[in-house]
This record gives C-alpha cells, sequence and structure tokens, in this order.
DNA sequence: CCATCTTTGTGCACGCGTTCACAAAGACAT
DNA sequence: ATGTCTTTGTGAACGCGTGCACAAAGATGG
C-alpha cells in the first residue's frame, strides 16, 4: 500500500454528512440538467444556483467526495455526474416494489421519473384480490400472497409503502421479514423497524401543516394582538374549569 | 398562576425553532388517535414513542408552546390536541387549490387525509382543456385560464404544484403573482420565489436515491474493497486521461 | 400536614451543519 | 517562464438541534 493511497479511501469511505448525502440528488439533477444541454463545465457558483444552494456548501459537500474540481476552471459536468451517479449507486439497477395500488400506488406506477434513474419497478402488489392480473403501468398487480416469493425472487432490497395507514405497520413486518432493508412510506403512520432497516416517510398532511404554519404567522403579525386577547381568555377560561365534563374543549374552531 | 401573564405571550409568539414545527404535526396525529380511544391524559414517554422521537426531544418542543403539562401525571390529550392545533394555524379553514390533473394531481385529489385537518380542495385546475369540467374526486376541474379569478375569490394562500416540472416555474410565478404565499411542489425542480414566499418539495426521486446510497452502504461493506481496486484504476485513468476527447466518461449507464 | 413517588421543564454540554473568508492551485495570456 | 486572474478546497467560528441528567412541581397516600 503506497502513501497517498489511504488517504484517498479513508476521505471517501467514511461518513459523508446526511445533509450533504441528501443534497446529492440536487446537484445530480442539475448536473444532468447542464450536460443535456452539452455544458462541458460549471462553476460551484453556477451550480449553486441551479440547485439552490449556498455555493460555499456545495464546495463542502463536493469536497467529502474527493477533489474533483480545477480551480479557475470549474467542474466537469460528466465526470461530475459520474462521480455522483456512483456515491449513489445509481451506476446499478435497484428493483423496487410498491405495495398498495390505490390512488397513490398507481399514480407512483405510472411516473416515468422512477425509471430514469437506476429504479425498476420490480412488481406491483396489493391485497384487493379484484385486483390481481390487472395491468397498471403496463405491469400486472400481483396479490400480496406472493409478496415473500416476488422478493426473493427479484432481489429487492426497497419496498414503497402505499397502502392505508391501518396496514403499513404489517406490510412493513413482511417486507423486511422478506429482505426488505429500505422502505419508503407514504402511509401516515411511525413505522418501527429492527436496526438495519431505513425508512424515509412523505407525509403530504405533515407538510401543508408546517406551511400553514408559517402562512399563519404570516397573516397573524398585526391582528395577533387581538386575537391573542380573545383565545387567552378563552384558554384562562379553559384552564380554570380544568377538563370539563362535555365539549368544552375548543377543539377546532369552526367556520 | 396568576403571575405568569405575561410570560406566555413572550415565551410563545417569539420563535419556535423550525424542527420543533415540523415535528408538531406528528405529536398532533398521536394525540388525534388517543382521543379517539377516549384516553384523558398521556406521558411524555408514552406520546414520545408513539410519534418515534425521543422522550426529552418532546418535552424541549411542548415547553416552546408553554406548560402545558401537569408533574407527575403528565399530559391532557385534548387540551394539547387543541393548543398543537392552534399553533399550526389548524384551527382556521385553508382552502387550497391543486395545479397540474395528472396521475398524481388526481390521486392528491382523491386524498381524504386532506380534508381531515382544515385543509379543503377549493379547486382543480389543469392546462389541457379536453379536462375542463370533468368531475375529479367530484369536483371539476377548471381551465388554467381561471388560475387567478379561482385564487382572488377564494382567498387561497397554499397552493399545490403537480404539472411537469417544465411548467413549474410558470406555475409558480402565476399562483405567487395571484396572492399564493405558500407552495407545495411534487415537481422536480427547484422553485424561485420571492421573499415571502414559501416553498416546500416532495420529492420521490429524491427520497428513493438516499435510500441508494445506504442500501449500497450496507451492501458493500466488505465487497467493498475488491471493487474500489478496480474503481480506483477506472477513475486513475479517467484523471490521467483527463477529458478525453471521445466517450471516456462513463456517463451513466444505460439500461 | 407530611412523605413519597412520578413526571415535567430546562440548564448544560456536545456534535452536526452552515457560512465566511482566504490561501493555494492552476489556467491562460504575454 | 512569469504574472495575473479565476475558482477551488478548507480552516475556523458560529448557531442550531439533540440528549443527558436533575431539580422542582405536584399528585397521591397515609
Ligand atoms: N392519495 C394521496 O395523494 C396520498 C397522499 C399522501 C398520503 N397518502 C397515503 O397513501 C396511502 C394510500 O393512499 P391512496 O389514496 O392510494 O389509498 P387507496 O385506498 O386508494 O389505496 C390503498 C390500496 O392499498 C391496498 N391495500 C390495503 N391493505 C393492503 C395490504 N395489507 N397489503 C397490500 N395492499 C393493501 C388497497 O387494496 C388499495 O388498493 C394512504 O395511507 C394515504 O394516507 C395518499
Ligand atoms: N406520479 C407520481 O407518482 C409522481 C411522483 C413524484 C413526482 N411526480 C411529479 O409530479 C408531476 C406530475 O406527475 P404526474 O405523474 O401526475 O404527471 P401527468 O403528466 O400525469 O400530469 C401532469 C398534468 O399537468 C397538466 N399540466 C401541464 N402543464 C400545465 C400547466 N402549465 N398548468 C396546469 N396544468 C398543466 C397536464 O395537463 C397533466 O394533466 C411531475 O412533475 C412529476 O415529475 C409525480
Amino acid at each position: 500500500m503506497a502513501t497517498g493511497r489511504t488517504h484517498r479511501t479513508a476521505t471517501r469511505s467514511r461518513g459523508i454528512p446526511e445533509a450533504t448525502v441528501a443534497r446529492l440528488p440536487l446537484y445530480l439533477r442539475a448536473l444532468t440538467a447542464l450536460s443535456e444541454r452539452s455544458v462541458p463545465t460549471v462553476s460551484s457558483e453556477e451550480l449553486a444556483a441551479a440547485a439552490g444552494v449556498n455555493s460555499a456548501k456545495l464546495r463542502k459537500d463536493f469536497s467529502y467526495l474527493g477533489s474533483y474540481g480545477t480551480r479557475g476552471v470549474g467542474y466537469d459536468v460528466e465526470y461530475l455526474v459520474y462521480q455522483i451517479s456512483r456515491e449513489l449507486g445509481l451506476t446499478q439497477d435497484w428493483p423496487v416494489v410498491i405495495v398498495g395500488i390505490g390512488n397513490l400506488g398507481a399514480a407512483l406506477a405510472n411516473y416515468g421519473g422512477f425509471a430514469s434513474r437506476g429504479f425498476r419497478v420490480a412488481a406491483l402488489i396489493d391485497a384487493d384480490p379484484e385486483m390481481a392480473g390487472k395491468p397498471v403501468a403496463g405491469i400486472p398487480v400481483q396479490h400480496t400472497d406472493q409478496l415473500e416469493k416476488i422478493i426473493d425472487d427479484n432481489g429487492v432490497s426497497i419496498g414503497v409503502i402505499a397502502t392505508p395507514a391501518g396496514a403499513a405497520q404489517q406490510v412493513c413486518e413482511r417486507l423486511v421479514a422478506a429482505g426488505v432493508t429500505s422502505i419508503l412510506n407514504f402511509a401516515p403512520t411511525v413505522l418501527s423497524v429492527p436496526d438495519g432497516v431505513d425508512v424515509r416517510k412523505v407525509d403530504l398532511s405533515i407538510e401543508l401543516q408546517i406551511l400553514a404554519f408559517h402562512e399563519q404567522r404570516k397573516a397573524g403579525e398585526e391582528a395577533d394582538a387581538q386575537a391573542d386577547a380573545v383565545l387567552a381568555a378563552e384558554a384562562a377560561a379553559a384552564e380554570k374549569a380544568g377538563k370539563g365534563p362535555d365539549g368544552d374543549v375548543p377543539a377546532v374552531m369552526p367556520a
């Protein structure tokens, strides 16, 4: 082992910050767009603007991958696309199963951007016997009975859950037992999984609620004073009354 | 508690951390489930488990809202549901428009959890003239021409973008110009908006890529050594060659 | 009224992520 | 070859978020 060889491995393989990993797909998307326009090189400033981030952050992110830029010039677009793709594991094919082919599951199955980056829909799975055999997005839906076999046969390690919330944990357990180690969950539930299994969730409702919070803050900056007085009175009354017998808790304010 | 009148306002109205805001909907969901089971009180430990977070974190989060717990007992479920709802701005009705009624937009329109928490689908908007008038989820789709009028008439401040990526920025600008100040973007693009407008994005592709990264790491912990040797050779060759004349850059592996 | 026991609310320390600011690297012109 | 000019890569400072650990609060029982 030569002297300078170890440094690279140590730099790369050891802990890329999670925040950086989450931004790599963003950079990759911007770079792909540049690549399609046959742009040969790009500066950190330009790329950062395209990805919607700070240029210093972008440079630091790239520094975790290695020194792929050229000072005074910038980054070679094609080369960087390859490096990031490789780092993210997109140079290999990832078979994915979608479980729960309802409104959302069907939309996901039809989603083109799915296959565009190394992800291949290996199977669509639903518990409804009526759906078995019916093609969605050109792929026949299979019954839940087949779940374990499908995962095993296709070497699936990534699963997408789009079932109702009530079924999600159970589906999750079957997926994990069958060998899935990464789950993307669309159902509004907290999934509990053993160590070594990654779960990411996409939750529309939570996103809207966060927006509503900021929206309320924006709207009620000046009107807050008066509203606050009313609410304080209410709250004080409620506090005094304790947990009253009937519906004294205001719950959701009617229109 | 007669003395602490001022303290409360000061504590609450000033900056709730963003990370806390993002967790409030999670707590709210867990609390709502408890409420439906008529559970009167809950400890921070129990609630934290239900929400999938650390109990100390939960207590600190709640401390930003005020002192709503009772030591030795826990938190009053109904009261807390109300306080969090109010804090998030869910005690009022938020009319929402969805723009782009394709696969995803239609799924969103059909989503029940949408209306369940103060969010009301005020209108569905699409650029396709064919779709105009057709009902989706019981709501007739309206043409993009009407966008400004719809937003104005309904006092919409939250918009959801589910159009193809190419149209997203343009749609975004029209929404903002019409008065929308919060946007939930499903299109895989970086939206640029003026100050004062909040954008949150939901990006399936990014989530999958993050999962793939961790998946690759899990799989290649021991096989890394040999693969690394090969890749190092490749990289070294590529480095030496610089940006070669033809397609020496591997780019994304074709299907 | 006092003791005990449970659970909150928070001070504190630590680690991660962000941003600034600049020295070093290298392209390019002369 | 040398100087200039651009842009990277990163050291260092800072701020935010997390989690520990515990004192204070208050319920409950005697
Ligand atoms: N539709 C949306 O836009 C949207 C948005 C956010 C979240 N979600 C969530 O995504 C999930 C799916 O939403 P949807 O609108 O598609 O619901 P849906 O009712 O249309 O579809 C659910 C599907 O899951 C299937 N299913 C039920 N139990 C199953 C099981 N045990 N195994 C396999 N399949 C099972 C059903 O047969 C059905 O086809 C829900 O949890 C919903 O809350 C949906
Ligand atoms: N389907 C999914 O599961 C999924 C997942 C993640 C992201 N996305 C993204 O969400 C977006 C929509 O996906 P989809 O599968 O529903 O696509 P789609 O093609 O089925 O639907 C797009 C709809 O937008 C409408 N539209 C186009 N331009 C418009 C404009 N300027 N104004 C108003 N409406 C316009 C079209 O008429 C069409 O009805 C895409 O950007 C996609 O990348 C989709």
